[in-house]
DNA sequence: ATCAAAGATGACAACGTCGACAACGTGTTG
DNA sequence: CAACACGTTGTCGACGTTGTCATCTTTGAT
């Protein structure tokens, strides 16, 4: 590999000349410029990260510990925003998944130090409280999708489950429905306690009571093994004399099930019951036949924002808010019709 | 951050004898070794990779490029399964997502080159034909989840889309299936020959006849923007009067519609149709009721291995054969019953 | 023409690590 | 006791880059 002294001698300039091109500083002759640019060019010379991070002592380096990538895939999404910030910022990112293992995630630690990162952002994959176990490591680092047990807690990012449940209960309601099935996420999720209550709360705003909502938990357990309801539940519900004219599920995975279940007892959709869930997991919610009516998860901002967030604190400068939600917006499709 | 110097000073040795006790080299006393072990525990000192990497000219570092990771979230599997690699093996890992951009994926070749990557895996989310365009870039590198286009082609390790298919296939035709409807993937992915080559001549070896099967084309067009007509086919295959006992999907997403289609029919899963599918994309083939019989993808195992293998090309290790395919084992739920 | 200021370029060192080699200590052999 | 082998430890330099400072060149004002 050609180093920045070959590129040198053969353009007849020092290195300090070439390092000079290389990073556009000022006061080179526009000749000696075009000169060493073309040598570049011709060598394919690209600066070596290594000798850089050496000689700077800076690594320009985030790391990125996961939990479970791979439950819930769709939040890759959130990775590829941190992802994209770094390309467009110039600055590189080392990914660590941690498959929920604490010894993988203290092992995961190591290797950030051994990089010399600057900062750490910590992504989980299904909304929720964690608390980072990062030993005695202490670097500038930002949650995304989840927020520190600790009271004393970090600078995080999320998503803004209650804005989206109430935007979309405020749909549905101004749709005309005032029966309504609800479908709970598992309560170890924090997405379950907010969309919950956001929905509660806006259909009292509505003027409903407690015996035009129907509220049933959809899951329970512990994440990776929960014990599943929705089906029965959401049967159990469309089975009521005076069934909901709606269900409102707590993602769009109960939402599929609802689908089925509806279904299967042959009542079409949306004529005879609509159909809401959250997140716009669009494997599902686009599969399914009408598609989806949903609150989007905003995967992909998390990642960038958060990128952009956690630099802003490298660099020193102070966050706005500790706190950072964005908004969950209303995605339209045709499984919620007017009453 | 600490340095091997300051550990050297500490523990009243010099940095060569910190660096034999690091590396695990031999000729090191038992007291000297514990007494810089000690320090290096109290201190804290993890080596700079960025250093080794200069002194030795080793970056330890593979490259991975991704196209259209988020359009199909599972199979960021690979991902994992080259990251727990790599975990396990000392290397790291760069991850560049080009989605599907030529100019990303050329800036994606340029920052691996700064990183002094030892070689790249090349992964595609879809199986299908690729090419690289790494530039001049010429590097070891492995393709996964594709093949090359050329002829004078490169390594590559890829599922068995032949061997999924005819055990499923074969799966079907124990049951006692005879009547078949099959629904194609979309021609342009490579998995739609494969599965559909092997279905055909699976039913042929177990003596049907073409008035046996029908085949049906359930998507097409350009990937990202495809038409889906799975719905409207599997609806028309299940209306025919003579309707087939089972339908085969082309993967778990079309499953989810034909489910759709024959709920919506007022036919029970597997009682008047059964169905299965391809993939095991779980957030899918779980969610359903009853749960989706299908032949699952080994992205994890597609991502471990191919790690592996071009680690052993890296190593100058010749390859037992240029491509290596993964078995697609049967998952058997409960969405295929017998006749 | 003269000189100061500004612009352009180069020499050199240092970042942290480890390979090559030198040097030292201890025990063994003849 | 000399000679040697081997085990243990240390010195030094180089990897590629860029900050600091020095040096040389050009420009412009007098």
């Amino acid at each position: 590999m050609v180093s920045i002294k070959e590129v040198a001698r053969l353009a007849g300039v020092s290195d300090k000349t070439v390092s000079r091109v290389v990073n556009r500083e000022p006061n080179v002759r526009a000749d000696t410029f075009t000169r060493v640019q073309r040598v570049i060019a011709e060598t394919g010379y690209v600066p070596n990260m290594a000798a850089r991070h050496m000689r700077s002592s800076r690594s320009n380096t985030m790391g990125i510990i996961t939990d479970y990538i791979s439950t819930t895939p769709y939040s890759g999404n959130i990775v590829r925003g941190i992802q994209d910030w770094a390309a467009a910022n110039g600055r590189t990112v080392l990914l660590a998944n941690t498959n929920g293992h604490l010894d993988k995630e203290l092992e995961s630690w190591k290797m950030f130090m051994a990089h010399r990162i600057e900062g750490a952002l910590y992504v989980t994959m299904y909304h929720r409280i964690a608390s980072p176990e990062r030993g005695s490591v202490t670097l500038p680092s930002m949650l995304i999708n989840c927020r520190s047990a600790k009271e004393e807690s970090e600078a995080s990012i999320e998503p803004d489950d209650f804005q989206g449940s109430r935007d979309l209960t405020r749909f549905v309601l101004a749709r005309g429905h005032r029966r309504i099935g609800y479908l709970r996420l598992n309560p170890k999720l924090l997405g379950a306690e907010e969309r919950h209550t956001a929905f509660r709360a806006t259909v009292r705003e509505a003027g409903l009571g407690e015996s035009d909502i129907d509220v049933r938990l959809g899951m329970e357990g512990p994440i990776g093994s929960e014990r599943n309801h929705v089906y029965r539940e959401a049967r159990s519900l469309l089975e009521k004399a005076n069934r909901p004219s709606v269900l409102m599920c707590g993602n769009d995975e109960m939402a599929l099930q609802a689908y089925l279940a509806a279904l299967g007892m042959g009542l079409q959709i949306p004529q005879d019951v609509s159909i809401v869930g959250f997140d716009d997991f669009q494997p599902v919610s686009l599969a399914l036949k009408p598609e989806l009516t949903t609150a989007a998860l905003p995967y992909y901002d998390l990642g960038y924002r958060g990128a952009e967030r956690l630099d802003s604190t490298i660099a020193g400068k102070p966050l706005a808010s500790r706190t950072l939600t964005l908004d969950c917006p209303l995605v339209v499709r045709s499984s919620c019709a007017p009453v």
